[in-house]
RNA sequence: GGGGUGUUAGCUCAGUUGGUUAGAGCGCCGGCCUGUCACGUCGGAGGUCGCGAGUUCAAGUCUCGUACAUCCCGCCA
């Protein structure tokens, strides 16, 4: 088959030999003329009779083929017409100019097309379950049973470089800053405090079994013990819990980990380090990012990830209703401890009488027992199911402390402060949805100085805010045993649109301390000794100060993509029961396996 | 573990107060067509209405159960 003989390609890298001398999405109007092969799936072919028109795809593009019996030799236009979507072919023949009235501005390759002379039909496919084109609303099971399909699909595609674009942009990033890579171990060893592990039986060791790992945190702490001061990896992490949206049971951090600094240090090699990935795929985060304390964050927004690309601030009213008539507020005004808080969805004033009061199922799923609320209408008048209650001053300091204007909906929570935050932080985001607040651009921000714990009521313990291993602010170590809810960590997560999209924090690098959090979380020595003596042991050899950080790097892609949930940028997700619809995994597992690693079923 | 939504043709969906033979668009198959690009046009095939019970003279439609998908709460140090 002939070919020309040096075309520019053979000097770019990116040409290296194929079938193909070009993609389906390169060729321009400088092509003209040139001799090329294309290889691709067959996307769509208007069959005329006489003409046959074929858009070809791959990874790049698509390219319109064009067979005419005139120039196609052989009995290449008979396979044209036999050919059908989804065949991988490959073309041979020339680029022509179209003419002008049959340019097609919306393809890249729209002002030419290919004159073939020559087909070869390298596979035949069967129809697919689902038109393999972008905009089409095929249910998730379909695409996830075929998966490899859907992958086909522009937009799947585009989703999946954009992921490695910016995977190899935090590398690059990364490793130009004297970060060494390190793979960390998928057979671990299980330490259930967190999430549930995912646990893998040892056959050496009847009986024993390994964790895949939550996170390689114990492992890059040793790392930096070990003297690599600089350490990044690319790391799969599994958690056993129910699934999300934004939530695989196997997802990927960039995990980073840094000796020999402060909580200032890492924070600004860390803006340092993701600006410069994401201006590589065309994103501008301006630093130094804004930090927002946990506390500030809480009360403002209700949430420890706000998205902050729109206002909807949760004000606290407790004040003006300290003698109010409505008893449900001035007994909360009364009470320490609780707050009345108020949020202003501007525009939803004008909502129907039923629509408002379908609210209060929403704030009920955030824990509220019902929603109190005054939408003031259009027109100027107020209507309400509470404000029979208030006294025009009320009225008058809650209209001049939410900027009450026409067509607005105030909409109240009392409870204690993290309830009434939890309520009014999820009806915000509810009202953002419902109203269509405008969000364009990204949000980037720090969320800093978390607690170090907070009450775990079901478990009637403390527990850590980010994690056992969480440097507690110098000043308040003295009270952590006295009052440990009062003790401040060295934390920061990185707020994504309001997706906490990473987070780290500065590291215990002093056994003793990391004993006494361990015996606060409500270890015994003996069980500390036995989940985490290796941590605590090496800690005692010279441990340096260290701090780190780990990128969610799922949520980060799902965000640049513009996309709903993480399945849009994993290759091969799984469904929210877990399974993986493609190779119906989980199974079950032959008698034999399971006598090899000395298990039986109940 | 709990709540919401959904399941009808290969895909996306419609299907009235329960009532004769369950429809549409796309796709698929066949015919015609030399400038289409969501080609056009003529014809055709294709359905155990997720599954299982129940109510009824009669169930896609009502009831109960169940499976799966999806969203959320719990959970996710």
């Amino acid at each position: 088959m002939a070919q020309t003989a040096a075309q520019p390609a053979d000097q770019n890298p990116m040409h290296i030999h194929s079938l193909h001398t070009r993609t389906c999405g390169e060729l321009r109007r400088d092509n003209i003329g040139e001799t090329v092969t294309l290889t691709g799936w067959v996307w769509r072919r208007r069959d005329h009779g006489g003409l046959i028109f074929c858009d070809l795809r791959d990874r790049e593009g698509l390219t319109q083929c064009t067979f005419d019996p005139e120039h196609a030799a052989g009995d290449a236009f008979h396979t044209a017409e036999t050919m059908r979507s989804e065949w991988p072919i490959l073309v041979h023949g020339t680029v022509i100019a179209r003419d002008p009235e049959t340019v097609n501005a919306k393809l890249a390759t729209g002002e030419i097309e290919v004159l073939v002379d020559h087909i070869q039909v390298l596979n035949r496919s069967q129809t697919p379950p689902f038109q393999i084109e972008d905009g089409i609303e095929t249910a998730e099971d379909t695409r996830l049973r075929y998966r490899y399909l859907d992958i086909r699909r522009p937009e799947m595609m585009a989703n999946l470089r954009l992921r490695s674009d910016f995977t190899f942009a935090m590398r690059r990033a990364l490793h130009d800053r004297a970060f060494t890579e390190v793979e960390t171990p998928m057979l671990f060893k299980s330490t259930p405090e967190g999430a549930r592990d995912f646990i893998v039986p040892s056959r050496l060791q009847p009986g024993s079994f390994y964790a895949l790992p939550q996170s390689p945190q114990l492992l890059k702490q040793l790392l930096m013990v070990g003297g690599v001061e600089r350490y990044y990896q690319v790391a799969k992490c599994f958690r056993d819990e129910d699934l999300r949206a934004d939530r695989q049971p196997e997802f990927t951090q960039v995990d980073v980990e840094m000796s020999f600094v402060d909580q200032d240090d890492v924070m600004g090699a860390l803006e340092d380090v993701l600006s410069d990935a994401f201006a590589q795929v065309g994103v501008d985060m301006p630093t130094p990012l804004r930090r927002i304390s946990y506390w500030d964050a809480m009360d403002t927004y209700g949430t420890d990830k706000p998205d902050t690309r729109y206002g909807m601030h949760l004000h606290d009213v407790t004040q003006i209703f300290s003698g109010s008539k409505f008893k449900l507020f001035a007994n909360a005004a009364a009470t320490d401890g609780q707050y009345v808080k108020a949020l202003n969805a501007k525009g939803a004033g004008t909502w129907p009488r039923a629509k408002i009061d379908k609210l209060a199922d929403v704030a009920a799923q955030f824990g509220a027992k019902g929603l109190a609320w005054i939408a003031f209408r259009a027109d100027g008048s107020v209507n309400s199911p509470i404000v029979k209650f208030f006294s025009d001053d009320e009225m008058a300091a809650l209209k001049a402390e939410m900027q009450v204007e026409d067509g607005d909906l105030v909409m109240f929570a009392a409870a204690d402060r993290k309830l009434a935050d939890e309520i009014l932080g999820g009806m915000r985001c509810h009202m953002a949805d419902a109203l269509e607040v405008p969000r364009e651009g990204h949000d980037f921000l720090w969320v800093v100085n978390f607690p170090l714990f907070h009450w775990d009521d079901e478990r009637k313990a403390y527990a850590s805010e980010h994690q056992p291993f969480t440097q507690p602010v110098e000043e308040d170590i003295d009270r952590l045993e006295s009052d440990p809810l009062s003790v401040g960590s060295y934390t920061y997560d990185f707020v994504m649109d309001g997706f906490e999209a990473g987070g780290g924090g500065m590291r215990i690098h002093n056994a003793d301390l990391q004993m006494r959090v361990l015996k606060l979380l409500g270890f015994t020595e003996e069980r500390a000794e036995e989940q985490f003596g290796f941590l605590m042991e090496a800690l005692k050899f010279g441990a340096p100060p260290m701090g780190g950080f780990a990128l969610g790097l799922d949520r980060v892609c799902m965000l640049l993509a513009g996309k709903d949930s993480i399945r849009d940028v994993m290759a091969f997700p799984k469904t929210s029961s877990g399974s993986d619809l493609m190779s119906s995994a989980p199974s079950e597992v032959s008698l034999a396996q399971l006598k090899e690693v000395s298990l039986r079923l109940m």
